[in-house]
DNA sequence: CTCTGTGAACCACTTCACAGCA
DNA sequence: TGCTGTGAAGTGGTTCACAGAG
């Protein structure tokens, strides 16, 4: 290991591009270190990824000089100090809200604790579902218990997993309670406030992109 | 509505952001057709979407002159035109590998069918599954019957959601029974051929780019 | 006068190419 | 020699600004 990791705090502002890419970085890193390798170049990475080593080497000098010329990079130590710029080193609360089919299907997700976020619970108006629980264990709460929740269990992380017709007014008093990042599954544009972070993951808008090429490449089914 | 429409088959390659934006511009549209909205220009269309005003002119310049100068664009003519071009004018057929928690949710999400999709399936090769259906009635069946169902009901679209640990195996089978586009849920890299359209979408990525937004800005929970 | 369609300017991200350290 | 870190070049996507149609 190098004797002195220089982490540092990126001067300019950081694409999401890249921040994405970090996560990638991070889980080929956890396959490696898994498999024992001590060491990996830009381009061992690049070539994982699908990626360019110029591109790695970039992301990866933003946050400070983690590679050792002519070595690489040491598994253990680029893992670790990822996890610290992705805010992975203490365990995120997550709420969920929308015990529908796809809330279930969240709070169960492996990958959501694997990567140490933890699923508080899920939030749903529906008085029939509230105190059920996920097949893992997540219990359901009522809405109206949105606020204590947030506050007791020091919720960093909303879940968006409500019908698109309920999803401003659930959004609006999710961030009322001052959670300030939100992972949106509902259909159509949301509005919030400059301060929080919203990611939107639209399931149509992925599969119309693969209509739109099936459509473009003349499509033998078609 | 203007006299004749001229669609245009694009020169150039479309990029998936302009796609993309296609499908938003048509959630928009539907959204004002079901109004009673008769025209909207491409600044309606923009702040609709929080976008740029040129940016809608351009994306949709690539695919004919739909709009009419002075006036805007005519709702209902748009909205067919991009059904058109993202090939929602038939019904795209639609596998869905995997029988987890997320399979019956995708099963039965609803922004699927109202878009045109049809899930005509989920496979999984757990036998005790087989047979049993979401609450939309979707049927699980083996995995071995893959081949069979593929060719009988003219698969479009394959939806990955298994373990990532068997997803190179599964997407490899459905490319070989001849399906060219894949959705995948799936975390980490996966390979297929070039004439192959693959879309991943990584929940625990999305999620990890929330989780940097927060212990980039201080997190006050931290 | 309004609003589209589009060349030109601008900006951001990626790739190249190489100096410099182990 | 091998590989990182980084300025410079290249690429692609967005915004500007305006000519021109209705």
């Amino acid at each position: 290991m190098p004797d002195t990791p220089r982490p540092r705090q990126p001067a300019e502002q950081i694409s999401e591009l890249t921040t994405a890419r970090l996560s990638l970085y991070l889980r080929c890193l956890e396959a490696m270190d898994a498999e024992g390798i001590r060491t990996v170049s830009s381009l061992g990475l690049a070539d994982h990824c699908n990626l360019n080593a110029a591109l790695v080497r970039k992301d990866l000098a933003y946050f400070g000089e983690f590679g050792v010329r002519g070595v690489g990079y040491f598994v253990k130590h680029l893992k670790r100090h990822l996890k610290m710029i992705l805010g992975l080193d203490r365990h995120q609360q997550v709420v969920i809200l929308g015990a529908g089919n796809l809330g279930f299907a969240l709070a169960d997700y492996p990958g959501f604790r694997a990567e140490g976020f933890n699923v508080v619970a899920m939030l749903d108006t529906d008085e029939a579902k509230v105190g059920t629980r996920s097949k893992s264990g997540v219990v359901v709460c009522h809405m109206r218990d949105l606020e204590q929740i947030v506050a007791r269990d020091h919720i960093d992380i909303g879940v968006l997993a409500v019908p698109h017709g309920a999803a401003q007014a659930v959004i609006d008093q999710v961030i009322a309670t001052g959670v300030r990042a939100i992972l949106n599954f509902a259909r159509g544009t949301l509005r919030v406030p400059p301060h929080v972070k919203l990611k939107s993951v639209d399931l149509s808008v992925s599969l119309e992109s693969l209509s739109y090429f099936l459509a473009q490449s003349g499509d033998p089914n078609g």
